[in-house]
RNA sequence: GGUCCCGUGGUGUAGCGGCCUAACACGCCUCCCUGUCAAGGAGGAGAUCGGCAGUUCGAAUCUGCUCGGGAUCGCCA
């Protein structure tokens, strides 16, 4: 070893004793013929002091000492003087007064400082991201990822999981997203794809008796990026035997709330998670992920805004769409400025226009309105009477301000989710040290695709129908709920699980009603078909988004931040500038012509 | 595919039609300095303002296109 002793670790009580460090020069403060150096390395920071009288030759070769050196020192631990101590370093008590300086390698002048303080460019970064990786925020992040990790490995080993690997290189299922692909050398013309999810993997293992699956796996879309989007994540994907429902959200909910309280002690989890159905999650909340860390809960108003003289209002619900809204509390003296902006939000969610009524909070009561209290763009269409209808539907207080949007109920739904987290970030409602952890089950099994004319699978095509709904598979698909649910973490979809199909007849109705033809369900699943026929076990299980769940302990926005080497919002890795060309020969081995697009 | 924001020395910012032959902080280089810890002092180097095309007597500053980054809608079973 070059060192004996890390950086972090020297205190008082190694007042002494000579050690050897190794590490980083974080800063150096020259004052001639005294050198203090910052010494780094993974542990933390050591203050070392280069004086000639204990050692000339370091002193000496010191003066040389940059920035992001590699250096070996030799030393003793000595108190510092007093007065000199610093309390912002766990090592601060003392310093390493060395007697002997090897200097490992040298660093030309780094393209940013090593600190957390500092806001570098994204491509900057992500370019030298193994100079980004050292600073102690990013080391702090691999670290926790780690620890989650490790947590899921103890955890379900001692649950009596058992870990299996499944191949990256499998096969183009091309329904839901787009595939990464593969082409073989050996197969001309045949492409591997990478897994979006090991989804028929693990399914088959649960056929061959493995009973309880793990993998901490790696999954592949080749879907537009965002903050929490990258073309290759990683999932905590599990699947059970022998299981119903509440088996799997239990591991799930234990795990996660062992995670947490293990990883992050200073964030309260609530336990148990509060269950919503789908349905009511809609609601309450207008989607399917809500943030239960605070109220603004939607109403819908249809038939009421409907019999006032509004246009908009009156043709929306006769086109059957809906007209639903929350109350902003305390927001009814909003100027001009902050209801424009709103609307721009509101627009940029994909609303015609966002209604207001506002409040005024010298009005005695709901009841008691007069006109004079109420400020509303469509005024002069709405009667006080049905003002004071649409108040107390919507809980609305004198002071408050009601924001309504009119339009197809999943448009009215988007809109006002997203405006409803707006607001909470506007009113400053949201505790950052909660998690919020929500179940929401009870998915319906289809989506109605407006644009192809068929039925879509709403999660996924093996999720299996509750026992009660089969009868709708051939009268009602589209009324068909599924044992299917997400777990749902401050507003953002932390993972999706459900029981699964397990016979082959159920299995091939799903897939006609999504209009998948013989050939396609041969050709695509054929293997999960017929290994259901020999004795497939119920089974379910989840897929849990890992970059997701570190993100939130982290308390990061972007799962960039808690993967070691991310790619940018164009799917382009900056240090190894990946995706390239290839030569020519590897080309013509794989039988592959490229062919430009026009420009 | 759409919308929005950003792009100025190594890093982060200021400047937003002529005062800019571009300013500030950090970093970098040289020298001084035995108790600093964002050390201090003196001096110095370093960007033509992402690229291209336009508007203008004149552009970092205005316009268009383009490239790159970010946010977001679509998309993401």
């Amino acid at each position: 070893m070059y060192k004996d002793t890390d950086c972090g670790e020297p205190r008082e009580s190694m007042v002494g004793s000579q050690i050897t460090v190794a590490g980083w020069v974080h800063r150096r403060r020259d004052h001639g013929n005294l050198i203090f150096i910052d010494l780094r390395d993974r542990s933390g920071l050591l203050q070392v002091v280069f004086n000639p009288e204990h050692g000339e030759k370091a002193h000496d070769l010191a003066q040389s000492l940059r920035s992001e050196w590699v250096v070996q020192l030799t030393g003793k631990v000595v108190a510092r003087l007093s007065g000199a101590e610093n309390p912002d370093l766990p090592t601060g008590g003392v310093e390493l007064s060395v007697t002997d300086l090897v200097i490992l390698n040298r660093s030309i002048t780094p393209p940013f400082e090593i600190s957390d303080d500092v806001e570098v460019d994204a491509n900057t970064r992500l370019k030298y991201r193994f100079m980004d990786l050292r600073r102690p925020r990013m080391q702090e992040l691999l670290k926790l990822r780690h620890k989650v990790t490790h947590t899921m490995w103890n955890y379900l080993t001692e649950q009596g999981f058992t870990q299996v690997e499944t191949p990256i290189l499998i096969k183009s299922t091309p329904e839901g997203a787009r595939d990464y692909v593969v082409p073989s050398r050996v197969h001309p013309g045949d492409f591997y794809a990478l897994p979006q999810s090991p989804q028929q993997l693990k399914q088959l293992l649960m056929v061959s008796g493995v009973e309880r699956y793990f993998q901490i796996a790696r999954c592949f879309r080749d879907e537009d990026l965002r903050a929490d989007r990258q073309p290759e994540h990683t999932q905590l994907d599990f699947e059970m035997s022998f299981v119903h429902q509440d088996d799997v959200m239990e591991v799930v909910e234990d795990l996660y709330t062992l995670i947490a309280t293990e990883t992050v002690p200073e964030t309260t989890v609530s336990g148990p998670f509060p269950r919503l159905t789908y349905a009511e999650s809609m609601e309450r909340f207008g989607t399917d992920k809500p943030d239960i860390r605070f109220g603004l809960e939607l109403t819908t108003i249809t038939d009421t805004a409907a019999s006032s003289e509004a246009r908009v209002f009156q043709a929306v619900a006769s086109s059957g769409g809906s007209i639903r809204g929350f109350v902003a509390p305390e927001c009814g003296n909003y100027g001009r400025r902050q209801t424009d902006d709103l609307t721009e939000y509101a627009k940029s969610s994909g609303a015609q226009g966002l209604v207001f009524i506002a409040i005024d909070e010298s009005a005695p009561s709901i009841d008691a309105l007069e006109d004079e209290h109420v400020k509303s763009p469509l005024k002069k269409f709405l009667s006080l009477d049905v003002i004071k209808k649409i108040a107390t539907e919507m809980g609305a207080e004198p002071g408050d301000l009601m924001l309504i949007v009119a339009g197809t109920e999943k448009l009215v739904n988007t809109v006002l989710s997203n405006l409803r987290s707006e607001m909470a970030r506007r009113l400053d409602l949201v505790d950052s040290k909660e998690l919020a952890f929500v179940w929401v089950y009870d998915f319906p099994l289809f989506e109605w695709d407006e644009e192809l004319k068929k039925y879509e699978p709403a999660h996924h095509v093996f999720s299996s129908p509750k026992a009660e709904h089969m009868d709708f598979l051939d009268t009602d698909p589209g009324k068909v709920i599924g044992t299917l649910w997400d777990l749902v973490c401050n507003g953002s979809e932390m993972g999706s699980g459900s029981i699964r199909i397990h016979d082959k007849d159920l299995q091939t109705k799903l897939f006609n009603i999504i209009g998948y033809t013989e050939d396609q369900i041969s050709e695509r699943f054929g293997q999960l078909l017929t290994a259901f026929t020999y004795g497939a076990p119920p089974h379910g299980g989840m897929g849990l988004g890992l970059d997701r769940l570190v993100a939130i302990l982290a308390g990061e926005d972007a799962i960039r931040e808690v993967i070691a080497f991310p790619k940018t919002q164009s799917a382009f890795d900056p240090l190894f500038e990946a995706p390239s060309r290839i030569e020519q020969q590897q080309l013509d081995e794989l039988h592959i012509r490229v062919v430009m697009p026009k420009t």
